[in-house]
DNA sequence: CGAAAAATGATTGACGTCTATCATTTTTGC
DNA sequence: GCAAAAATGATAGACGTCAATCATTTTTCG
């Protein structure tokens, strides 16, 4: 009634241990018939290999690399703490995870970064993608040559990379709209939406998103055209308070990308009602805005959870096994001021 | 650079493997300056046990039980399929999980299985927490007799047992009292809530949430007397129809329980504009309600990452780990008809 | 000081798999 | 039918730990 071993696959199938290890590793040099005896054994038998068993013999470990933007968003900077508490966590696992900052969304240091790499040095590579033809050319060299790439957080080189784990952004926009409406339930609003930029891929789905479900709403939603602030808060400062100077009936704001920390100051300054306030990412400067209450709501892409599913992905990958297509898809996290995560519980729990 | 073995301890520490070993697993029978060299050699070199390679040379598996509510109720259910999908899945970590189904929410069968139980029958025990002196009795026993205990989504014996999984019910109240807040912001409107039954701890726990919040609001939000339904669809039925007649003002309804097929039942046929409806977790009952519009929100208590972290916490707990506090608390999710996770993805994503 | 007790060392065979080598058997092709 | 090639069997030593045995050394104490 026990899990059967490699030895009793091979005595079902009426042949010696070293065939039977042969055929399950693929070593060559077996005849046709006892490749298809050895295949059912497994199959009747339901063997599965202990992989533990198996990487202590073989003194595996996984070796993954990261590729990261350097932190200055504090976004990154928590993705970043995600990436180094797993680390730690799963070296139990015989897995090491190598991590290299590069500057962040700048397409070149990330292409020659790849340029660099070769195939055999990593068993797996995580980036948080952008979509450049030199970087997915990349891509594609290093999974043809046998290294499975994750793409985190931003997508790339779709039909190249193995998977890819993070949110739908056309979700989170939409989520962030349904929230905007049900602030807005039985009255009217305008509403002011600010992007980084509007080359930024992530940036334009939410934006879509939201748009979606707003413009579904019966009542009277007047949608600004949207802030470019550049993820800067200074830019994002005096842009915000043209703004709202010049539109001092905006009953909400969605911001979608970064430099909230300066949109947060001027909320904090700004006289009651405020505005409902939507925007993206907890860290270190959106939480005391929600904790404040100078926001109202989150949405969280739950980098913990990213991590967390990538590595699992990872060595799924360098097993060598199948994954479901959609496995990477990370279901976005609505944060309010009442449930907020165990401050620092963030980096462990996925 | 690689970890260190036990051997390599031994010889930094000048004695033999034997010695080593029997420090390491407190054997007994070493000399207490002896025993001082192996750990500080320990703690030198950072060794850790390779738990995989222990865990095949004692062909450990880890026997696990879970006392689980028999699924009339839709949500445990859905926690049953949590757990399954997850015995699947940590078969290749030697985790075995046996689970048994007793009528929910009763004392005198779990009490009586409990009784039953002998603390070396199995490695860890998960059980639906419900409050009452007898089992606090029972769960005293077996932690004492050396089998961990470990509370999911209801708690039980707190001091004994060695962790609560599951959402603080205070947290998920003010959530949903914060949603219901949002949705009439800038209007007043009268609140229906809706629990199983008093008795329950979590529901109260709920029902004062959510009452705190709503009466931090400035505006009138006028809280009805909680309609108690007993968790049953049929007694909901009358209740809410009942409810609804006398009060056609209301604008928000709040259920704290289970029974919701019968609530979604009456809100498709209630003419617009619906009240704003928020419920407790994420279901084949609840989820089309959301998908149709006729509910706005469900908190959710993610089963599957409950069962995850249980297990999680039940693996460290046979190994005679030390944990954290709160190493169980579950942030509750919020869920609108736009983020709802891929369907099915409940069971497996943590 | 010497005997008993305590501590330590040395060693062995598992656990399930990997990798390698070498001998033996079976099949293939001429 | 025979040599060469292909397939198979048998076996051994690792990986890091556990659990056990037995011999040897050191300590304790009467």
């Amino acid at each position: 009634m026990k899990k059967p071993t490699l030895r009793d696959v091979a005595r079902m199938a009426g042949v010696s241990y070293a065939t039977a290890d042969r055929v399950l590793n693929a070593r060559g040099g077996v005849a046709e018939k006892s490749v298809l005896r050895v295949r059912s054994a497994i199959e009747a038998l339901g063997y599965e290999r202990d992989q533990q068993a198996a990487n202590l013999s073989r003194r595996r470990t996984y070796e993954f690399l990261f590729l990261l933007p350097r932190g200055d968003h504090s976004f990154f900077r928590v993705l970043g703490d995600c990436v180094r508490a797993q680390s730690a966590l799963r070296q139990a696992d015989r897995i090491r995870i190598t991590i290299r900052e590069l500057p962040a969304l700048e397409p070149a240091p990330l292409a020659d970064e790849l340029t660099r790499l070769r195939p055999e040095d990593f068993d797996c590579l995580a980036l948080v993608g952008i979509e450049t033809p030199g970087i997915a050319l990349q891509i594609e060299r290093l999974a043809a040559g046998g290294m499975p790439v994750v793409t985190l957080i931003g997508d790339a080189a779709a039909a190249a990379r193995a998977a890819y784990v993070g949110i739908d952004n056309s979700v989170a926009g939409r989520t962030a709209g349904r929230l905007i409406r049900l602030a807005h339930t039985g009255r009217r609003g305008r509403i002011l939406p600010i992007i980084g930029a509007y080359t930024a891929r992530d940036h334009r789905e939410r934006l879509d998103g939201a748009r979606a479900v707003l413009a579904e709403a019966h009542a009277g939603l007047d949608i600004l055209p949207p802030l470019v602030v550049q993820d800067r808060p200074e830019v994002m400062e005096h842009a915000v308070s043209a703004a709202l100077a010049e539109n001092p009936d905006v009953t909400g704001i969605y911001s979608m990308g970064a430099g909230n920390r300066a949109l947060i100051r001027i909320l904090a300054h700004l006289p009651a009602p405020r505005p409902f306030v939507v925007l993206h990412d907890l860290t270190p400067v959106t939480r005391p805005g929600l904790e404040r209450a100078l926001i109202d709501a989150v949405i969280d892409q739950r980098p913990a959870t990213e991590v967390s599913t990538a590595l699992d992905l990872m060595r799924a990958l360098a097993d060598g096994k199948q994954i479901p297509p959609d496995a990477g898809q990370i279901t976005p996290a609505i944060y309010l001021k009442d449930n907020l995560p165990h401050p620092g519980s963030e980096k462990e729990n996925p």
